[in-house]
RNA sequence: GGUCUCGUGGCCGAGUGGCUAGGCAGUGGUCUGCAAAACCAUCCACAGCGGUUCGAAUCCGCUCGAGACCUCCA
């Protein structure tokens, strides 16, 4: 059952059964962000969907390396290949080196994304520390002759490139239709380029560059796409299995790659491609230069304009989750208000698998429940269904204490088991707030409540309703829930 | 301008030809001294127009609307 991964792959445009490799050892690349600022809601997106894959296939397989970059060499702001990276124009506006720039907000990524319940990758390369790699492959492709150089800059030949492979066949370009297209832009500032498709290998860096390298064209540094074509195949192999990334990278940055990739090697790069799609917020992209952005560490505190409340870390994985990783997804406070109270009802429920007492025979089909669970997940990690699912699994939780249903002893070890590792191991979800008594760390909490419940109880049996009710909002404000049932109260924190 | 994607009930969001998605909110009920919690039941839908089909949210065409990429962005 969990053999038959179906995945949409990008370069083929339909879903494919995944053929790995090697079974016995995955490969995954995921572009990774470029640390110039704070994580945001799009960051968070992107990398719990690559978590959410990664977590899926190292559930299936024996072993997955996933290796996931931290870019520390800037691009450049615009496209006119001229002027600042962004990592120096912000090294320049906190007047700190473009190296402590990256420190800073590398630390902050994983700060957020640990948060998050985010795996962190097998490697996460940063290009500043694989300059000579980089250096080699642009020099193979300049004896390949699909890069030539121009004022201490190397830029690839797209043109040469595309006579012999398909530029263009992960985005569904054509080069002529592009071409006529940037001629339609005037893109003239480049005369360094032999077309305006071309692009830059390694950039000569100017004296007041601050990030710089010596290389056999002079003082310069590698450009825009070069990195993860390098340290993809660096650590995975000429040819490996999964290339992730944002939807809004496929080109020009994806494309690039493979180029970079398939020039070099005569080789096929990756075999999958899957690109995730981004936050919207009422329905526009969420993105830096909109200035409607709210950076993760926001989320948690509340603190942006466009938020009416602080959303736990948990909510905001789970909020991910709900969607479609290939859908965009619309933020809205409603919605992750929403995502907040399902997410804690799903959280109850289980935690109290353990208080399930099997039967003799079991009225639910936990089977099936698996086979669907299972099912969610290969076709194309939908994590939607595999979320509807568990809310059905905690329907039945709730049923099975109230014996309205019962289950088998060996049902019930698979039904804890599956819950368990859908919820925690491959959704990646955590329980936040513990809102049972646990009897080994708090006896005498226990043991005190219980008091005051009796007490609770005499007063309800006595007609006290005052004294009842008194107790009840008391309680509430230290935030205690009462739950009266049939055989008597229980309590629980609330938050 | 070119390439592409999308339009599902009050909100979010699955679903690609026939079978309940799910969550949140709402309504009715069980329970309760009252509430809360929990559970059960339930209302509200597939942008519009046409076509294919025994049958379409699902395929095709057109219209309208929204968005993405083509320039940094997950």
């Amino acid at each position: 059952m969990s053999d038959k991964i179906t995945l949409y792959n990008t370069l083929t445009r339909q879903k494919e059964t995944f053929k790995p490799i090697n079974p016995k050892s995955i490969g995954m690349y995921v572009c990774g962000p470029t640390v110039y600022g704070d994580a945001h809601l799009g960051h968070a997106k992107s990398y719990v969907s690559f978590d959410l894959i990664y977590r899926y296939l190292a559930h299936v397989y024996p072993k997955v390396k996933y290796v996931q970059n931290i870019t520390d060499v800037g691009h450049l702001t615009d496209d006119a290949d001229e002027g600042d990276d962004k990592i120096s124009k912000q090294s320049r506006l906190e007047k700190v080196d473009p190296m402590a720039v990256v420190e800073k907000y590398m630390y902050n990524y994983f700060r957020d994304m640990d948060a998050l319940n985010v795996l962190r990758p097998n490697i996460s390369p940063r290009p500043s520390g694989h300059i000579p790699e980089q250096i080699e492959a642009i020099q193979t492709l300049i004896e390949k002759g699909y890069a030539y150089e121009a004022n201490g800059s190397v830029y690839f030949d797209v043109t040469k490139y595309n006579k012999e492979h398909d530029y263009g066949k992960l985005s569904g370009r054509k080069v002529e239709e592009m071409m006529d297209g940037a001629a339609n832009r005037t893109l003239n500032a480049q005369s360094e380029k032999r077309t305006p498709l071309d692009f830059a290998l390694w950039k000569k860096a100017d004296e007041s560059h601050l990030m710089k390298w010596n290389s056999p064209w002079g003082s310069g540094y590698p450009g825009w796409h070069i990195e993860c074509t390098v340290m993809s195949q660096k650590y995975l192999g000429e040819n490996f299995d999964i290339h992730g990334g944002g939807l809004e990278n496929a080109f020009p940055h994806h494309e690039c790659e493979i180029a970079q990739a398939e020039a070099n090697t005569d080789k096929q790069f990756a075999n999958y491609w899957l690109h995730n799609n981004m936050v919207t917020i009422n329905g526009q992209k969420m993105g830096k230069s909109l200035g409607n952005g709210i950076f993760c560490n926001e989320l948690f505190t509340g603190d942006n304009y466009q938020l009416t409340q602080a959303y736990s870390p948990m909510t905001v994985r789970f909020f991910i989750l709900q969607s479609h990783y290939r859908s965009t997804l619309d933020f809205s406070n409603e919605a992750l208000g929403a995502a907040e109270k399902g997410l804690k009802r799903l959280s109850k429920a289980i935690q109290q698998l353990d208080s399930i007492k099997s039967g003799d025979k079991s009225t639910v089909n936990v089977a099936d429940l698996k086979d669907k669970l299972y099912a969610a997940m290969n076709d194309d990690f939908n994590s939607p269904i595999a979320i509807a699912h568990l809310f059905e699994a905690a329907k039945w939780i709730n049923n099975l204490l109230d014996e309205q249903e019962t289950l088998s002893d060996s049902d019930l070890t698979t039904f804890k088991s599956i819950v368990n590792t859908f919820f925690f191991d491959i959704l990646g979800l955590t329980i936040e707030f513990d809102t049972t008594a646990n009897s080994a760390d708090n006896s005498a909490v226990n043991a005190l409540m219980d008091l005051v419940l009796e007490f609770r109880a005499s007063a309800k049996e006595n007609k006290n309703y005052a004294m009842a009710d008194q107790i009840r909002d008391r309680l509430k404000a230290l935030n205690i829930q009462i739950k009266d049932g049939k055989e008597g109260a229980k309590w629980e924190y609330e938050n």
